[in-house]
Formats: structure tokens, sequence, C-alpha cells
DNA sequence: TGCTAATAGATGCAAGGCTAATTAGTGTGA
DNA sequence: TCACACTAATTAGCCTTGCATCTATTAGCA
């Protein structure tokens, strides 16, 4: 079933390597901005599906809840998000964009954008489907094994 | 030529986070060894490839030369590697394997592959070549964008 | 009802990554 | 040959992430 082993070694380095390389990429990109890929990310998260609380916006983003706070501390220092209490459970925040967001958010998926146009010129539609298709199996898979059998 | 850039947006996403997810695993996997993702994949390189500086060890690996400093001080407080100075420029020290890291490495070759054939269980190989090729492929304009153009 | 489990968020600490700056050594062009 | 630019390794300081742990609150069950 799986007599072609060797095949998958080059995957593991491409994938966390290139992860990696990506990145820094647009934290170069974003740097007049004073914004990193890590807090643009929540940002863009949270415009495509406001209003959730930071276990939920966690999850998506697949981050630890513990790592998300520090995250919003930054960008509700920086103004561009709130933290409101939940109207049903008194442990949890529902996060809401602020009027400052909106503009840059809007900037910040331009440059996005492009450089991820930039990056991947000259791969074939077809294949990048294949590629993401094989990335979501594989998110999806670890997340069973790291939660599963913990 | 780019009339599906909706399709590159989940792309990204993808490829970031299913590389955090993959290297957090592995470093589960690696813990009782009492070694991380970050240093296998130093000493995996360097099995591969031995007598190098550290230089071209960063390059190989995509990371900073400033980055590996700190993995090689801790590979050689565990006895694992070994720096000398090079014989052809006195500023360049060569990267050398110890004894005591041949097992090492061949254990955790066989742990990693068997959590990668976990991870990769039920891709197609077919599928799995496009993905690595995309892969590399990104690697390598990655490397083009950052260098090049500053 | 009241005790115990689980959950939401926050905090402390360590690892890994990056950039900028420093030191030592090479190389090159006038 | 000598001054200046470049390169190899290192250090310091910052950001992102993770795990472990804590507090407050909720939910489930006896």
């Amino acid at each position: 079933m799986q007599n072609d082993i060797e095949a998958q070694e080059p995957f593991t380095r491409s994938l966390i390597s290139s992860a990696r390389m990506w990145r820094r990429y647009l934290d170069l990109v974003f740097r007049d901005l004073e914004l990193s890929q890590a807090r643009w990310s929540v940002l863009f998260e949270l415009s495509q599906n406001e209003e959730v609380t930071q276990v939920e916006l966690a999850r998506t983003l697949g981050i630890e809840a513990a790592t998300l706070v520090r995250q919003l501390d930054g960008l509700e220092d920086a103004g561009l998000i709130e933290r409101r209490p939940s109207a049903t459970d008194r442990r949890a925040k529902t996060l809401h964009l602020t009027k400052a967001a909106y503009p840059l958010i809007e900037k910040m998926e331009e440059m996005s954008a492009t450089s991820r146009t930039e990056i991947l010129e000259g791969i074939s539609q077809q294949d990048l489907r294949i590629a993401t298709k094989v990335l979501s199996r594989i998110t999806a898979r670890l997340e069973n094994l790291s939660s599963g059998e913990n």
C-alpha cells in the first residue's frame, strides 16, 4: 500500500520549510503596516466570521487558545479589535473588529493576494487544487492524531 | 492566467497550519528522546551531508544562520555533533556527527517514518507526488523572492 | 440541591524563528 | 599593498507558539 515510502520524506521537509519561508516573506511584506502574518490571519478570520469566542477562533485557526490570547492582546492594544463579555456565558468573550480595522484588512488582503500570486506563479490550477486537498487532509488527520490518543 | 485566484487563499492557510501541526506532532513523538523536530532535522541533514559549514547547512535547511547557531549549541552540549575549524577558511567551522549520534538518528528516522506513514495514510502516491512538486517549487520561488529583491 | 467535571480565558516559562549588530577573517581594486 | 566591502559565526532582543497551571464559571449527575 505504501510501497513508495521514500517519496514521503522530501514531502515533510518541503512542507515545513516552505511554510516557514512563506510566513517569513509575509512578515516582510507586512512590515510597513506593523503587523505580522500571525496577527493578520487573526484579523482576516474575524472579518470572515465575527462575533465568535476565543476558543472557537483558536480552533478555526488551528492554534492553541493560549497562543491566541497574546495576539488578541496586541490587536486590542492596537485598537483593531474588541473583546466583549458574552451574553450567554459569563466565562466567555466575543470578538469584534473596530472601525479602524476594516481599511487595514482590505489593504492587507490586497498585499497578501499579490504576494500569493507572485509565489504561486507558474503552478497550474489543477496541481494547486490537488496540493490544497492533500494539505487539508493532513490537517484533519493531525487534528485526530493529536487529540485522539493523547 | 490566474483566473481562479480565490482558490489560492485556502492553500496558504492550509500550508501554514498543517506545517505547524506536523511539527507539533513530531515534537510530541520525539519527546522521550529529548529532541525536537528542529534538532532532528539538523541531525538528519548532517547525516546526509557531513562536513559542511554552518552557512551551508542553514541554507539547505531554509533557516537563518543565526537560528542554526542555537540548535548547534544544544546538539554540541548533548554530545551529538562537533564543530571543527575549517582547514581553508579561518572564519568558518565544519560540522561533524559524533559516534553517539548515529544510533539516535537511526531511531528517530524510524519514528519519523512511522508517523509520516500514519499522517499520509490514504493519500495517493500520485497526489503526494504532485503536492511535493508544488511545495518544492514554492520553496525555490520564495528563496528567489527573499534574496533577490531584498 | 450540592459536589465534581469540564470549559473559557489568562499567565508563566521555554523553544524556535527572525533581524540587527558585533567580531574576526577574506578578497578586491586602486 | 592597503583600504574597503563582503562573509562566517555569534550575540542580543523581539515575536510566535506550545505546554502547564491558575481562576472563574458552567454543566452534569447523584
